[in-house]
RNA sequence: GCCGAAGUGGCGGAAUUGGCAGACGCACAGGACUUAAAAUCCUGCGGGGGCGACCCCGUACCGGUUCGAUUCCGGUCUUCGGCACCA
């Protein structure tokens, strides 16, 4: 071995080819071992890998290291989440097929993937693009939509024309698509969608059962949720049979109502202007927002507009007359599509009615005004509790008292019920691109919609397509759309839209559990034996997306007997950008590190170890080339201290060394071992972990130079150092580890655990302060008690009080003693 | 507007339960080695004052609690992230 120098590409590549020979990264599907799932959100396929992809699996893999060591049997794979709609932009600008364009990027990344020596279980890859994978996705399609989970129906859904496909509500962003940014339009269109709000309130729940999860991450959740608890209440239509239906969570501001706003697309507007001198000016209102584009429809500082529509109807309490209006601000999709206008307890009301002179009528009084200012003008909407006025029998309560009892005195008169909402809308699935899972239904003359039956998956992506923009390939694609009818077996024709990728990367986790299964998704009892995922780690940009339907999936399937898991990730790290001159990297700022450039510079261990130092996880981490090169400094320091010990030998036992300097280095070593066991198990500190590791190797450094060394405690204060570091730089602690005398792998040794003996000392630093302020320390017996530590640190401290009064002595045995003087 | 996170040297960041502010690393400066450079090693490195032992100030800003506050409380400002007419 060349202990000259650091030869960082000889040895990473040996130990690469080394561990994929021996299956390092293997989990046994049997092992006596308990068991630890630890994962990294598996990449898109996009030709390369940048930063990003670095820090999220270096992250994930000094923790599968790490409990590997630990004595887990860990479960560390990797995959490609390959579907979408980058695959077929690059098919209709070279012309070459999606799948042929998504291997090669594939085969190009997992080698780049395999540089950066992650220990993954490469045995268990699953690619969701193959038949394989996908047969099993379009089978978890038809289990929920046998379990009334699945239904297509004509809504006004998001448009993106330059990705000519349908959109998630959670895919668009400020009212752009979520991967071109091209503004989104509403189409009314026949389109497949999962009931996840069927969940909502599990979904909501059950988030209080995930204490590992970011809190900032639970909040996204529960907002996108959006429970509210309000009541339906009927307004009847004057002269008519009508009622009008109205959603309010202020239930006790009901007798505050002046006017009645229906959504300018609820269906009872037409009817109700029919005829009248309303109709023609509705129509042009209803008409002149269809041309408004949804971002300014729905945005907020929208100038509230709105229009009386001729007709009154009556609030159900006291019967008074209240006006219809329709209005740019109530949309139709939440709610009931009406909502009641009182203007002095809402600010938007306050708005509306000082526009268009409405009544403003206060009926809840705010606690520090006086009774006398009950029909006094109001400035500005008050939105609190309060005591009721205005409110006949009601007045007097306070308000959340008269909630209650407005809403049993609606229910008793059959004019209203309490009624549980949310925001959250069920998931749209269906995409008009070709690059997909093909949706398994077929549409037969005779039987209607009917699904695929389960031997006949998967439904196969057919090859002979031609890709042009904006067209769905599938849709011309004879061969694939005639089929026969799985019921009467009759000819029929297939569903041309394919799964939403998101359907298919809501499940992977699962099936790395059981990945070559042929006869099944996944064998109930390999996922009751891994699941669930111990640690996630990912980017919070997948907050609410693929972790809300990666729940909701995992929840059917738990509910339809396939697994015990409820929830897929018990914990969950989101872990930080990496930037560059203050931004994020990125190809279009140009502020872009290439982890090849790196990796071939300085090597994968000082790549890993930088990006694991530089911030703590969560945290935006700043790239630095010079920062990167002080790492590159550090591990040749290691090499170099090593190559030192290796030429001696390892002998003796390092407890049995008696001299002061060697029981000051001894804890250190062990002192070391505890502050990386804790920053890694208990909180995730990477960078402090690091830094107590470099702080170990300056003492055997400095201990190298005493006159007096011990040869066992030096070796154990290495070798510690190699261990800790093991998981960060798994390549050089590998090679070093071998070339000290040991013939398994490093990998495979247990986790180093501090020893009780070795952390005790004699003495233990005392502060002496002075009205709070550190004047002074002193060495201490350890086992002082208070009174011991006070006289010595009264007579250390004789030269700061003299002459002046003591009035107080704080003192914490082992810590500090505080003389407050005056 | 609402919700959330953050604000500490020239920079990335430490301070784990209210108890030594600035660990570790980078940058910088000085020195050793060298014909020289690189590498390496040593020393210094928040600000101000003093020849000096030392003294004063300092964790965005203002105030509070406390013997003692980067840490807890109230308010203000700034930055970032999420949601945004949800009735």
């Amino acid at each position: 071995m060349n202990w000259e120098k650091y030869e960082f590409r000889a040895i990473e590549r040996k130990w690469r080819e080394i561990w994929r020979e021996n299956g390092a990264g293997r989990a046994e599907d049997d092992s006596a071992l308990p068991k630890y799932y630890a994962l990294a959100m598996f990449p898109y396929p996009s030709g390369d890998l940048h930063m990003g992809h670095v820090r999220n699996y270096s992250i994930a893999d000094v923790i599968a290291r790490f409990q590997r060591m630990r004595g887990y049997n860990v479960l560390h794979p990797i995959g490609w989440d390959s579907f979408g709609l980058p695959a077929e932009n690059a098919a209709i600008k070279n012309q070459t097929p999606p799948a042929d364009w998504t291997r090669q990027n594939i085969a190009r990344m997992r080698r780049q993937l395999q540089e950066i020596g992650i220990s993954y279980d490469w045995e268990r890859e699953v690619t969701t693009c193959l038949p394989d994978y996908y047969r099993w996705t379009q089978w978890i399609f038809l289990q929920f939509y046998r379990h009334g989970l699945v239904y297509k129906k004509k809504a006004a859904v998001n448009w993106c024309p330059s990705c000519a496909t349908v959109l998630a509500n959670e895919q668009v962003i400020d009212g752009a698509c979520e991967r071109c940014e091209t503004t989104v339009t509403k189409k009314d269109l026949e389109q497949w969608f999962f009931k996840i709000t069927d969940y909502a309130e599990r979904l909501l729940n059950d988030l209080d059962d995930l204490p590992g999860w970011p809190e900032k991450v639970k909040i996204m959740q529960r907002n996108w949720i959006g429970r509210s608890e309000g009541v339906e209440a009927l307004f009847p239509v004057e002269g008519r049979a009508d009622t009008v239906k109205v959603y309010t969570t202020r239930v006790d501001t009901l007798y505050g109502a002046s006017y009645v706003v229906l959504a300018p697309e609820h269906p009872l507007v037409l009817s109700l202007a029919r005829g009248t001198e309303f109709e023609q000016p509705a129509l042009a209102f209803i008409n002149k927002l269809k041309h408004l584009n949804e971002i300014t429809r729905t945005s907020a500082e929208t100038e509230k507009e709105g229009m009386f529509i001729g007709a009154w109807c009556r609030n159900p309490l006291n019967g008074e007359r209240l006006p219809l209006w329709i209005a740019n601000y109530v949309l139709p999709e939440y709610g009931t599509g009406a909502v009641m206008g009182v203007p002095a307890h809402d600010e938007r009301d306050f708005d509306f009615a000082g526009k268009y002179g409405l009544p403003i009528r206060r009926v809840i009084l705010a606690p520090d005004l006086p009774i006398e200012v009950r029909d006094e003008p109001m400035t500005s909407a008050y939105t609190g509790e309060g005591v009721m006025v205005n409110s006949a029998e009601f007045d007097g309560l306070p308000s959340e008292t008269a909630w209650d009892k407005m809403a049993n005195e609606l229910a008793a008169r059959h004019l209203g019920e309490r009624k549980i909402n949310y925001r959250l809308r069920d998931w749209l699935i269906s995409r008009q691109r070709y690059w997909g899972a093909p949706i398994p239904m077929v549409y037969c003359d005779q039987c209607g919609v009917q699904p695929v039956a389960e031997n006949d998956l998967p439904v196969l992506l057919p090859a002979d397509v031609v890709f042009r923009p904006g067209e769905n390939p599938l849709a011309g694609s004879e061969s694939f759309i005639r089929t026969v009818c799985p019921v009467c077996g009759g000819p029929a024709r297939r569903e041309t839209d394919t799964m939403d990728t998101f359907v298919c990367s809501s499940w992977y986790f699962l099936r790395y559990c059981d990945p070559h299964n042929t006869a099944a998704a996944f064998e109930r009892a390999k996922t009751d034996y891994w699941m669930n995922v111990d640690q996630y780690v990912g980017g919070v940009e997948h907050a609410i997306l693929h972790l809300l339907y990666a729940r909701f999936l995992t929840k059917g399937l738990h509910d339809f007997g396939c697994t015990a898991a409820e929830e897929p990730f018990q914990n969950l790290l989101t872990q930080g950008m990496v930037c560059m001159d203050g931004a994020k990297m990125s190809k279009t700022k140009g502020n872009i590190v290439s982890p090849e450039e790196i990796i071939g510079k300085y090597g994968a261990d000082t790549a890993r170890l930088f990006i694991m130092f530089a911030a703590p996880p969560e945290r935006d981490l700043e790239w630095s080339d010079k920062g990167v090169e002080g790492c590159y400094r550090f591990l040749q320091r290691i090499w170099r201290l090593a190559a030192e010990y290796a030429r001696q030998p390892a002998t003796g036992d390092p407890a049995a060394a008696t001299d002061a300097r060697a029981a000051a280095m001894r804890r250190q070593t062990h002192a070391t071992r505890q502050k990386v066991t804790r920053d890694l198990g208990a909180r995730f500190n990477f960078n402090t972990a690091i830094s107590a590791v470099m702080e170990l190797v300056n003492a055997l450094y400095l201990y190298k130079e005493e006159p007096e060394t011990n040869a066992a405690v030096a070796r154990e204060g290495l070798e510690s150092a190699l261990l800790l570091l093991a998981p960060f730089a798994p390549h050089i602690t590998e090679e070093l580890w071998q070339a000290l005398g040991h013939s398994g792998s490093i990998h495979a040794e247990a986790w180093p655990l501090a020893e009780e003996t070795a952390l005790r000392s004699d003495t233990v630093t005392i502060v002496i302060q002075v009205n709070g302020k550190v004047k002074d320390r002193l060495e201490a017996p350890a086992g002082a008690g208070r009174e011991e530590t006070e006289a010595l640190a009264a007579a250390r401290a004789e030269k700061y009080t003299r002459g002046m009064t003591v009035r107080k002595i704080i003192t914490v045995p082992g810590k500090l003693v505080n003389f407050v003087i005056s």
